[in-house]
DNA sequence: CGTCCAGGTCTAC
DNA sequence: GGTAGACCTGGACGC
């Protein structure tokens, strides 16, 4: 029997949220445990869930500016349910106060539009998820990052109720500890991960093994720790450079810098009808929005998506 | 069939 | 500090 959860489309700052933007927010909900579905416009999810099974949920637009999680499987406790629906919440990162950044981009004809409710970049329900995702979109094609992926979540994620036999979804991502446990040949032989393979195990074991905590680099404000001090840690990371270090950060609500890479710079030029423009060109043309040239940089770039 | 390179990173100068 | 070269993999190309 699904069970149905409710919650409310507003901000932190009581801005309004494009739930159906918000999904399309960036590639990541291609990659499996999320599955994005066009026709329905909903977005199905497989989260863990603390003392519990993970389970599956799929959202959607529900009624009154609401917006409805379904719960796939058996029934959950109260307590499961508050967890689902926070984990829900959390993916969606309803918690962000966008209304400053909202402010700032009313008054910019290139930017006016994303005050409907752009601008929410869905995460991850753990920061080592984004992380490890992200360093298997490293120099290599779409195909081969989803490749990837899908082998972690396949063989190494926890089975939700109701999950299919077989195939990458319907599974939690793997935990650090189930990455640390698979040997080098799965990372060579199975996801196919290349020069990738290590980079990835010496993250999981670290996180694994509590000599590294990636959960705290998004709970700390940029008070705590600064822009500059998360991208240096960030950096420190086996497999992360920059593009990568921006790319985590922007799943981190740290929108200071700019994604760039191989479809971003295209992408930027093609935009400002432009054959090439230097990445300092770029950063000179975004540094007005301060702590959210990041954001507006990707806002612009994929405006056309919904 | 070989070469190139994709949502780059690392090491060695 | 800035810049070549190497690097797994496997589609997309050109020949």
């Amino acid at each position: 029997m699904a069970r149905q959860l409710e919650f409310p489309l507003r901000g932190a700052g009581g801005e309004p949220v494009d739930l159906w933007r918000t999904l399309n927010s960036h590639g990541f909900v291609d990659l499996p445990p999320m599955l994005l579905q066009e026709q329905a416009r909903t977005l199905e999810i497989t989260i863990p869930i603390v003392g519990a099974r993970p389970r599956t949920v799929s959202v959607s637009n529900g009624n009154d500016g609401r917006g409805t999680v379904t719960v796939v499987g058996p029934t959950l406790s109260e307590r499961a349910a508050a967890r689902a629906l926070a984990g829900v919440e959390h993916v969606l990162r309803l918690d962000a106060d966008l209304s400053r950044f909202y402010e700032l981009a009313s008054g910019d004809p290139d930017l006016a539009w994303v005050t409907s409710g752009a601008g929410r970049m869905v995460r991850s329900p753990t920061v080592f998820e984004d992380v490890i995702k992200t360093i298997c979109t490293t120099n290599c094609t779409w195909s081969a990052t989803k490749r990837m992926v899908v082998a972690l979540v396949e063989h190494l994620g926890a089975p939700a109720p109701g999950a299919p036999r077989e195939g990458p979804y319907g599974r939690a991502f793997p935990t650090p500890q189930a990455m640390a446990e698979a040997g080098e040949g799965f990372y060579r032989e199975v996801a196919r991960a290349g020069y990738r393979g290590p980079h990835l195990l010496s993250v999981a074991r670290s996180v694994a093994e509590g000599d590294l905590d990636l959960e705290v680099l998004g709970r700390a404000s940029p008070e705590d720790l600064p822009d500059a001090e998360l991208e240096r840690q960030l950096l420190a990371l086996p497999g992360v450079g920059p593009y990568a270090a921006a790319h985590v950060m922007l799943t981190l609500g740290r929108y200071s810098k700019l994604i760039l890479d191989s479809w971003t710079r295209p992408a930027y030029a093609r935009h400002v009808g432009r054959k090439a423009v230097s990445d300092a060109a770029m950063a000179r043309r975004f540094k007005r929005y301060g702590s959210y040239a990041g954001l507006a940089f990707w806002l612009i770039l994929t405006r056309d998506w919904v």
